[in-house]
DNA sequence: CCAAACTTCATACTTTGGTATATTTCGTGG
DNA sequence: CCACGAAATATACCAAAGTATGAAGTTTGG
């Protein structure tokens, strides 16, 4: 067994996992001792649908797997995966892959496409760059997730002004905007900042721009 | 004032144009023919070195080259024109193209890697949506290098209380900050809301946010 | 060396921004 | 029915931002 001994510290230590998806045992377990070697976790799966029923691992973590599954296509397999929760950078392999394939792969977001034999440093070069892909992405996804929840917990009176006002507009140009009086503009802007939990106006306004607030012409 | 006011159109019209380097002429001809059916601007050129002697063309443009060029290999010419102001999307083909090849190509940025023979159609949509990227790149490219323009207008002084009044401190707070009193840190800030043409703080905030500043590490 | 630009600060004043305290209206859900 | 939150508004007041005028020391390029 010889698992760590890790406590439940809030601040948990990442834990970088390396997901491979294969048919063949024998490349699995050669990947396995691969991805360890360097202080990786790893999770093996003959297939697809193995992974789906398992429960996604903390990021940061990435996928390897190869384009011919048991019954799945590799590239069914990308676009399905980047719509759900599961999201993760990929990494394909190939014994006989072809351009058309591979653009394909690229297009979708890919980090790499690598064909059998590849090199071990090519490998952990590529799982390198999709796990820190990973982090900045799943970093940047709970930020902007975070805004959006406060935002939600506007009214569509707030939510309205905290558009007029992180546009630029003084109090008075909202109230006239909107027709209503500059002091309840006033109190519904000390609502936002507050409910925001915005330190301050520039604080606000980047906000607004992570939630793409002002662009919603139509 | 002698000109009349047919001469001095503000809004050009843009006339998207496709840059074809290929050393085969029958190939070069099809293209040109097959790209100015749909309206497209069309330029030819033998290899790179002759398309590197000619000027850029306006926006939007891509660029249709195969992998194996007389002379540079089009990897290299793509790292080459990726790095210069004539940077521009690239839709690579190729006749016996592997996938290390492909793998590199769309790693740096290709839009598409088709191979021959390829049909019209998927050419066409490769390069609709390399002119619309493009189109997309320049257009944010420009605004950036004009706010950086007015930026590099400011003094030293100017940029540190902008980079701190952008970062949601109080003037009292910047002048703290730099040991300065509160009314010259409202001159600079005067200042900076000119220089920069900005009309309101959430302006200059955004702007802030373009130059990356408030990111400033050591 | 001198003019021009940069930097600093003061005083005085106006405009915005922000908060607090009430009051009124309206609609929803217990 | 009533409590409660949302919305709107007013009055009053204080804090912060912005502008104008004046002035003096420092830098810097021609």
């Amino acid at each position: 067994m010889s698992t760590s001994s890790s406590s439940r510290t809030p601040a948990a230590p990442p834990a970088p996992t390396v997901i491979v998806v294969d048919d063949d045992e024998a490349l699995r377990e050669a990947l396995s001792s691969l991805f360890r070697s360097v202080g990786l976790r790893v999770e093996l799966y003959g297939s697809a649908a193995e992974l789906l029923a398992a429960k996604p691992p903390a990021v940061p973590r990435c996928l390897v797997l190869d384009i011919r599954l048991p019954g799945v296509s590799g590239l069914d397999f990308q676009s399905q995966i980047a719509s759900s929760p599961m999201n993760m950078p990929i990494i394909f392999m190939t014994g006989h892959g072809d351009i058309p394939m591979t653009v394909r792969a690229m297009k979708a977001g890919a980090v790499d496409f690598l064909t059998k034999p590849f090199r071990d440093q090519d490998m952990l070069d590529a799982v390198a760059t999709a796990l820190e892909n990973d982090r900045r992405q799943s970093e940047a996804e709970k930020a902007s997730t975070d805004i959006r929840a406060l935002y939600q917990s506007l009214t569509a009176r707030e939510k309205e002004v905290m558009s007029l006002v992180t546009s630029g507009l003084m109090n008075k140009q909202v109230a006239a905007q909107i027709n209503l009086s500059e002091i309840t503009v006033k109190i519904h802007r000390g609502h936002v900042m507050r409910k925001m939990n915005a330190k301050s106006l520039a604080d606000l306004v980047r906000m607004a721009e992570t939630l793409g607030l002002g662009i919603t012409k139509a």
